[in-house]
DNA sequence: GATGAATGAGGGTTCATTCAT
DNA sequence: TATGAATGAACCCTCATTCAT
């Protein structure tokens, strides 16, 4: 649940002893110091990229001084990095969720798609994504591990959901991988190229995602969709004009 | 039609005239020099990254002393632009071709994909894709440019070729200009994100982008296409079937 | 009346809590430092000029990093401005103090004259002062600086010295700033631009100087003293008669 | 008469021969294509300074090709003294010709302050100046020649005009090399260092110049005239008021 | 002899990192 | 331990000079 830098871990219990010992934490081991210097990397990473952004920047927006820094990380790079673990954290927290609900599958994944399209596709999440890529000729690794646990854990998540569906006879699929990942690059249809290589200045609105992501159900549905979908929809249906 | 360099075309009269006249190209014209400086800038910029590249390592590269590359370009970013424009007529060359042949649908959107998906993933290319990317931040327009006069114009195509399908009757589209994009995305399903991020640290196989694309146009026709689609389709298959 | 570098009268207070508090001055405040930059410019500039002088240079002569000398100043042009306020305040510092004295007239002008005009005519200040004229194409406003606190203020101190000789009834002028001009001039005569050309290679020597000045209070007197001078300074004769 | 850089002279011969051998001067002796560049080399190094002015801007400026420049000069340093020699000479040619005419004594006096103030204190000859004393720390030798060769060959001049006065007894003068001195710091009291340090942007008006000198005449005349002057000047007084 | 493209040392300035306080 | 002043290598860019043409 806690998304922590790599070490974190090890460190817990020296740490713990050295806290009850002295009332202070070890170098480096302050979690609101290491908050408060992300915190500051992060407005200044993310609005000028990692080359642009200069460590006296981030001592000056975190509010720390700038051997505090070079305690809690070895370099640039690798506050760099650990900020990019945090806000990879930041981004892809509860973007997921809408498909743990039992829901209408149309429903569900258009709210999906949503959600999903508006997140990604936020002035904020470019730029940090557009700095991750940046930097990927460069750090591979990076960039890979940023992938990995934040899109892949998400289209993961969605792997099992439509396996779900496939079980309860909703869906009809034979590589439910490469839906998953149709099922998203349609509801990002022409968004995220658009908008990675700033063709796009601002953001997509509201009414122009709710009309990709419909559109792009509908073709996912109409590609991957069973008779029993079509039946539980109009049951769906049904009950809803019975409401109104 | 020709991808020419900015300045390109205004040289060949005077230029022309002066070489042939001293036997020495003028300054900045010599268009073997001025290739060799984006020969070296391409492979530092690529590995680098625009602000990691230095003008000493461009140097060193290409070969020619640091004032003659400010001969040829007014500074860094100029020389950046310069390359990345190259690089873009490089990559979309020829790439749409393909849709000018008045062919089977399914086939020739098959062709295209493959042709689209193998070229975009392709190592060199995500390399170039993610330097105009990470540079974006810096000089918006020129990520911008880099869409517009790529992707966007390769789309622009795709418009025109689907509104052709429409017209033979072969199609039935509401928004012409999201289905092409659907179309693109769905060809490189996955697969962008995977390999801008350097998720993959290797371009996908011919075997996997096939499989891919044979999805997404079976996707899009299905969603897409009329009856007199499947009409002119069984008429193929017929006329495949009796070749066999 | 104290002749402070820009901000040192604002730094006082936090700067000497700081630098009690902990030991050391902030960034750019030490004045021992500020100084030992100072001197190395002072030495550099003198030498070569604004424009021929590299920070390399005055890098190596202050005895400090380059980023300190970025610390303590802004810019190459600022550093230059710095120095040249300096030598305008080490210059003309105390410079017009004979005129305060009240004293016999005549006596006071010589005793004035041979002060400036051996100031003015040091090798010191004709390189300083060199130095600045060479700057004024470059920056005309630091030239005008230059004038307008060190010269000028003494000319100004001049009118007013004239003006109670005028009151006194010891001199009758028209026009007291033309006057007052004149004076210095013929204290200067001659020498001011043979040595701003260094057509003199040394200073001037106390003899000439003696002689100059002499020569110049005589004609000034001549020019524009009134009776009641005469009687005063033969009153003085007569006094200094006793005496021997 | 002719002024001549150094060393031109002893070619004049050499290159008379090839001149009329070939029907071409010898490398470096074309007088004309030497002025072109000395003319270009004026308006550069007059504007921009000594280091400021770029061989380049000089070149394009005169319309001659960098080579052709360095076959006539040695370096960027040579032809800055060339120029120098140069302006020197069209600065103070013509200015000394009032002091020839048999005239009235005050009047010409009078008349040659002004010319003088006025060349003196114009833009141009400014600028001129300034560059040499700017350039005057480092090339020492220039700044001499250029006062020798011109202020100093002026007050020669000047110092002769004043015996001439001497002898006919219009005048009575101890040291009249301070007195010469004197006379034309009086014409300029106040205005060449208001000028050269550029506290004054625009050069002097002519009321202003006309005032200064008219004061300056008087002082000198009160200080050295004898009263033979009185009544030579009565002289012309009755004659001028007879023409009225 | 004239040209001007090419050179590369050196310009001013920045900034990641260190270490005395 | 935390600080931030100091460092100096490296940044982009200019320009006096050379030399192949």
């Amino acid at each position: 649940m806690a998304e922590t830098t790599s070490g974190a871990d090890n460190e817990s219990c020296a740490d713990l002893l050295d806290t009850l010992r002295r009332g202070r934490p070890a170098a480096g081991q302050d979690p609101v110091k290491r908050s408060q210097i992300i915190e500051g990397a992060r407005r200044v990473f993310i609005e000028k990229g990692f080359e642009a952004a200069s460590m006296n920047d981030i001592t000056r927006e975190a509010g720390v001084s700038k051997g505090t820094i070079y305690v809690y990380f070895a370099n640039k790079e690798e506050l760099f990095e650990a900020l990019i673990e945090e806000e990879r954290g930041t981004i892809f927290k509860n973007m997921y969720e809408v498909l743990d609900r039992a829901d209408d599958l149309r429903q569900t994944m258009t709210k999906f798609g949503k959600v999903l399209a508006l997140k990604i596709t936020s002035t904020k999440v470019m730029q940090a994504q557009r700095t991750v890529i940046g930097a990927a000729d460069r750090m591979p690794e990076l960039g890979a591990r940023f992938f990995e646990r934040g899109p892949k854990r998400g289209h993961d998540r969605m792997v099992t959901f439509l396996n779900a569906a496939i079980e309860r006879g909703l869906l009809r699929i034979d590589d439910v991988d490469l839906a998953a990942y149709q099922f998203t690059d349609l509801c990002l249809a022409g968004l995220f190229r658009q908008c990675i290589f700033a063709y796009r200045a601002k953001a997509p609105s509201q009414e122009e995602i709710d009309h990709i992501v419909r559109s792009g159900v509908d073709i996912f549905l109409k590609a991957y969709g069973t008779e029993s979908l079509a039946a539980e929809e109009s049951h769906q249906m049904i009950a809803l004009e019975a409401k109104a």
